[in-house]
DNA sequence: GGAAAGTTAACGAAAAGTGTTTAAGTTCCG
DNA sequence: CGGAACTTAAACACTTTTCGTTAACTTTCC
């Protein structure tokens, strides 16, 4: 039974990142690069995105596919169309109209630029009204 | 930028499963041996608790140690431990005692029996009093 | 008991991930 | 500007993971 998806190396250094030390420093203390600091910090970051990517997949396997939102659409539409939704199938959503905003630029930053939705976003709903956008 | 951490092959199979497909229908679809598709099946339930495990590590960075709860304690008393420990460093728990219980039941399952932790449990606290168990 | 479902072990080949180095690039700030 | 911090790319040796096979084993349920 293996450890979390970080390797030693990679705990090492986000910890001594947390406590505020240059990538020099760490190199110097770890006796290596700088430029190999970088690059393992990097693929701790990568390796932590892809653990939340993996976690996403699991609850959409438990929610089923509500509607996508078209490209170009107002964000303050979203709401909206998504309560619509979510309505026809008789499902009570989890969220006011501001936080369900909220969940969806946390989620999908890249996907809002300011008030519009500038790639089309698939919703996903639990039985209990939670959202996953895909 | 790469996906998660599952494969295609092992979101294919726990789509399958989760539709209530036997190892062996899943098998006949994706034309392979049912033993192939358990080993996928299992190597996907790995990577998604290497998955878990990674994040966990990322809140205990942030966290501190608060105190370890040793093998043998009565589950009814850890409240009291946590938040006296808690109070001592002037945070305020998140959780009530109800709550804690069962936040340490559903994060540690196999680390209690009964009324009993039969496993040290390390705890660790944000300054938001927020709680992981180690 | 017997059939279906599921698990395990051993092994091989292909693919992917990791830690390094070196060298050339940023970006930020006084 | 100049320096410190940070990022990137290519290449390498090395380890791990994955998918697959075969064959034997356990569990579950009628």
């Amino acid at each position: 039974m293996k450890d979390g998806l970080l390797t030693e190396r990679q705990m090492e250094v986000l910890r001594y990142r947390k406590q505020g030390l240059t990538q020099q420093q760490i190199a110097d203390i770890i006796s290596t690069s700088k430029a190999n600091v970088c690059t393992i910090e990097k693929s701790a970051m990568e390796n932590i995105r892809r653990a939340k990517e993996t976690l996403e997949f699991l609850y959409t396997l438990d929610a089923t596919h509500l509607c996508t939102i078209p490209s170009g659409t107002d964000l303050f539409n979203v709401p909206a169309i998504i309560f619509g939704e979510a309505e026809k199938i008789n499902i009570k959503v989890k969220y006011d109209t501001i936080s369900l905003i909220n969940r969806l630029r946390e989620s999908r930053a890249q996907a809002c630029k300011a008030r519009v939705v500038c790639e089309d976003i698939i919703v996903y709903i639990t039985d209990q009204g939670e959202l996953y956008f895909g």
